[in-house]
DNA sequence: TCAGTAGTAGGAAAATCTTTTGCTTGCAAG
DNA sequence: CTTGCAAGCAAAAGATTTTCCTACTACTGA
């Protein structure tokens, strides 16, 4: 697996597009990036092959279909261990209400994001989660009042 | 603009779906959900109008493409007032390095995510930052490590 | 009670549009 | 030159979107 892709000008125009729309047409983003549809369809397939793009998703509304608490949980362990880490990440990806976790450097060893309905929901959240996972030295729950920017572009 | 959607079963295994891969065809889509393509596809129309839908993005992997520093940013302001929000928000929106900013409550104000090549680039952000927000009180900069979870599929 | 009817959800098939393929051309580096 | 990309064109393959129709449910007013 190849380490580092360079895109070219070109390239990075036609990420700059579909990281914000990817129901473009390839007519429309060929136009947008001056080519046809073809060699903009190759290069996309490519950038897919080489892993640059990594897939594409829908985006929900998280107010629309009620889950619209977001709490940042930070995490101080008291086992910095292998197994610990790894039974950790295992624990994290089984449970979906977490859509985020960050390993930071630092004070803070874990950094979560937690999307429930409400603060109840988060509370049961709560419980499950300290039940589960050992050796937490301290945890700290900061819930979002709002929502000022959240994009999945990046700045390419 | 209605508040809410209740999504019934089937709009739910939908909206499962297309939150994980929205390159399916609504062929496939339909005859995981049971359905033909037809209704399927005036379901998620209708998602989509209702606002449920938001949009259809491609993911890009940071690491490929030269972006493979996240650094967390927690700020304290000394001003609370509706035009220092105002103009942090607008500031935010333009730095496209920022891809996620919430304000939360407690002691700390927001919570940034920024995205750059490495921490040289994350100093210059971090100068440009300071010098164009006035009153911050406090700013704490923590580097991730490791993305263990990142996913944009909320819990439905 | 019981037609009548409006609203909702599903489906088949046709029309339209997009994506994908195969082939050709042009250009630049060796 | 000629070899190797990258682009482009045109046609085929495939997907989406529209149209039209049916079934079911719930409500309406003799």
């Amino acid at each position: 697996m190849s380490r580092r892709f360079d895109p070219d000008h070109t390239d990075r125009a036609i990420l700059r597009l579909i990281q914000r729309d990817a129901a473009l047409s390839l007519a429309d983003i060929a136009k947008e990036v001056g080519l046809t549809p073809t060699p903009c369809w190759k290069r996309i397939r490519k950038m897919e092959q080489e892993g640059v793009i990594t897939g594409r998703v829908v985006l929900l509304d998280p107010e629309k279909v009620g889950l619209g608490v977001s709490v940042f949980v930070a995490i101080e362990t008291g086992d910095h261990s292998a197994p610990w880490i790894e039974s950790f990440a295992t624990t994290v990806a089984k449970m979906p209400e977490i859509v985020e976790c960050w390993r930071l450097g630092g004070d803070v060893d874990y950094l979560l994001r937690v999307v429930v309905p409400d603060m109840q929901a988060f509370d049961t959240f709560y419980r499950r989660l300290t039940a589960q996972v050992p050796a937490l030295r301290k945890v700290t729950s900061r819930f979002a009042m709002e929502r000022v920017k959240s994009t999945t572009a990046l700045p390419i």
